[in-house]
DNA sequence: CGGTTAATCGGACTACAGTCCAGTTACGAT
DNA sequence: ATCGTAACTGGACTGTAGTCCGATTAACCG
């Protein structure tokens, strides 16, 4: 396992860049079909264009079917489930934001200190879930909450968990790293958005991380 | 509104006792027909004993009705939602936390420094939550976020805030009370208990309450 | 280029949450 | 005691997520 010691080599730091790379990097695209592929890209394209012209709430999964020209079979086999589906639509949108994480400058990407990062970090993914709060929200909704378990949760996860290790090895940083990043869970978001902008919110956060990193 | 100032009056924290009673207190019974008392009772009976013996995920909305030997509109009626049923049936339970918070022995209950009361409360919490998992998450699963407008939440949050205030009247009690709770929402717990077993995860709450109130 | 195989396709099917409303019943007024 | 009415009841109905499996088709090999 990676252990908590080794303090701030600069290897350490690469292996964790490292880490952060793959979680981003999509899975090997094992030999596809190629009708397999060109339904998927269907079946994307007509859900992104229903759910910007009705609503993420008001598009059933026999609509994204009907509209992709596609059975229902084939969707649920691609995606899983709805959830699957939100997750593979706000995928592309949370590379963006990944990618900067990864090599943009600072203090959101490398170089700042991490308390800075960190703090840039909720800022960014508070702006990120404001915007796409509907998807999210359906992202988040699955039988045994699936999204802990996906790419995407893992490596804002993992970033966050490092930056708290930098600062503070003597922390549970794995488990505070999900501490922090509950608050911006869809739910708690959708509940709290109108009593609690987004200002409000990332200077609470902020406080909130000076207080655990200093 | 009931401002952030005014210091620890004694007057000041009976009123927070007061608000937290409120928040407890079932709403006033008001002239409920006989009949309808009676059926909401042999729902709440045949729930309790039928998510007993199968599992809350397992048991229909119209295997309870039919257990009840009452019509599906009576149940949705009395419950609105199947959420609604496990706020119910959960109510009972949360009171003897609750009482313990109003009344009990400190540090739970009034009496203990701010930090050890809310350190008390989210272990309580936890077990309490890792006790009733899946009836939580039920309750939980609503159009919109309905967890957090019912009073059982409120309760918590209030109880929070209130110790969140007493120790740093600088910080923005009200929204960190939400991102102390957060944590603990059923969705998040469900995928973490394996991982993080109740010990650790109060421990690293713990040290995130130490970092926040000293 | 034709045959074999295994993955994929797609629509019929199931199960369940939540709605609706016509009939019924309890309670207050007379 | 009787009546009027408002609230309650319950089962038929709707819409949707997710499953299943026979038919189809792409990829690979000789």
């Amino acid at each position: 396992m990676d252990d908590v010691n080794g303090p701030q080599s600069g290897s350490a730091s690469d292996n964790d860049h490292d880490e952060l790379l793959r979680l981003a990097a999509p899975a090997p695209p094992t030999a596809t079909r190629a009708d397999a592929a060109r339904n998927r890209a269907k079946i994307l394209d007509a859900a992104e264009r229903l759910f910007a012209e009705h609503g993420v709430g008001a598009v059933s999964m026999d609509a994204v079917a009907t509209a992709a020209g596609v059975g229902k079979g084939t969707l649920f086999r691609r995606f899983g489930d709805r959830s699957g589906l939100a997750v593979a639509v706000l995928d592309a949108r949370e590379s963006v934001l990944q990618a900067a994480i990864l090599g943009g400058p600072p203090p959101l990407g490398p170089g700042a200190p991490p308390a800075d990062r960190l703090r840039a970090f909720l800022a960014a993914y508070a702006e990120f879930l404001d915007t796409h709060l509907d998807l999210v929200r359906v992202s988040e909704t699955a039988s045994a909450g699936a999204r802990y378990r996906i790419g995407a949760y893992r490596f804002w996860h993992r970033h966050v968990a490092i930056q708290i290790r930098a600062a503070r090895p003597d922390l549970d940083h794995e488990y505070l790293a999900h501490a922090l990043l509950a608050p911006l869970g869809g739910d708690l978001r959708a509940a709290l958005r109108d009593e609690y902008p987004w200002r409000r919110t990332v200077d609470a956060l902020d406080s909130l991380v000076t207080a655990l990193l200093g």
